[in-house]
RNA sequence: GGUGCUUGGGCCGGGAGGUUAGGCACUGGUCUGCAAAACCAGUUAGAGCGGUUCAAUUCCGCUAGGCACCU
């Protein structure tokens, strides 16, 4: 059976050095797993293998979509195994690198299939979440969902608005569309999880940071302004900056709100990954 | 040497004689189509010694540190 090996790991950790070195070893090309370096506008904030690294391996999934179009897990998980599916002809084995957890989920275990559900219904949902507030969909999440009612923290919005989508729009309720079975995949998985000392990749992300700063992010960011509101800017990096053009705060303070966000991720990826037992650490 | 002010967690900082400050930082957790998202939770204190009081981080005194001014 061919096999996938996946390289994940908080970001800043050096994922990308550790995988064309093993993309090398294994005559592979690299297929990346990021839900952000996919975008092709976001070329200095995302920390995208470098131009000469894209040169000596074949990269997937790097930018190769626009910020205007909207990307989800879902969708990465079909475009995924369509890929595989491909390179496996002449692989026998490939690899993977990437932070974006749920995008492996995704592609490791598949997502259950909900149906596509009218753009509108979210729409709708998020005026009522304004006008009526939260309470109101939460008690109607109750009466159409009781299960996911129950599962679901309350305080989060958009968990209770994806749960509300799927029952209106379908006329079922959610958690009657979620099965515990992982899917059967044609491949089979190692994942490798690169990690560091704690004071080790908190000292990358500030100095990655700073040398984003010098690549231009700032400029960057301001010709990303009119898209601002597209989910795929709701991105550390850029939030942040955006704020500072508007003059919450200063450049400096941007500068160090984005450490510091970058330094949350890279722990929340280390929680996200805390509970997959099937992951070989590697202390770097 | 003298006088006055001051001292609080890793940091900033309001209080108040009895009850949670709050914020930042840090740490832990949740997760089925926005996931670099969204959400939840936790940790650390009152410079030292003595006094007043039922009760002191809060009031008083002394000692030590800091700041300002004076000689």
């Amino acid at each position: 059976m061919p096999e996938l090996v996946i390289v994940l790991g908080p970001t800043a950790v050096g994922k990308t050095d550790y995988s064309i070195g093993l993309a090398h070893e294994y005559g592979s090309p690299v297929i990346s797993c990021d839900s952000r370096q996919i975008y092709r506008e976001m070329k200095i904030g995302t920390a995208p293998p470098s131009a000469e690294q894209l040169a000596a391996v074949p990269h997937y999934f790097i930018g190769t979509r626009s910020v205007t179009e909207p990307y989800t897990a879902g969708k990465y998980e079909l475009d995924a195994l369509a890929l595989l599916d491909e390179l496996f002809r002449d692989h026998s084995t490939l690899v993977m690198c990437g932070g974006s957890g749920l995008y492996i989920d995704a592609l490791c275990n598949g997502l259950d299939a909900f149906p596509d559900v009218d753009p509108q219904i979210r729409e709708d949902l998020m005026t009522r979440l304004e006008n009526e507030g939260l309470e109101a969909l939460r008690f109607e999440l109750r009466r159409l969902d009781p299960q996911t009612y129950e599962s679901i923290d309350p305080a989060n919005r958009q968990r209770v608005v994806r749960a509300l989508e799927v029952c209106i729009g379908t006329g079922r309720p959610f958690s009657s569309y979620k099965t515990a079975a992982a899917r059967e995949r044609p491949f089979s998985i190692r994942k490798i999880g690169l990690t560091r000392e704690r004071e080790e990749l908190y000292d990358r992300i500030n100095r990655r940071v700073d040398l984003m700063m010098e690549a231009g992010l700032e400029e960057e960011a301001r010709s990303l302004i009119p898209y601002r509101d597209l989910p795929a800017l709701n991105t550390v990096g850029y939030r942040e900056l955006f704020d500072c053009f508007d003059g919450k705060y200063p450049l400096e303070e941007a500068v160090r709100l984005i450490k510091r966000n970058t330094r949350h991720y890279a722990k929340k990826q280390l929680t996200y990954w805390g509970r997959d037992d099937s992951i070989e650490w590697m202390q770097l």
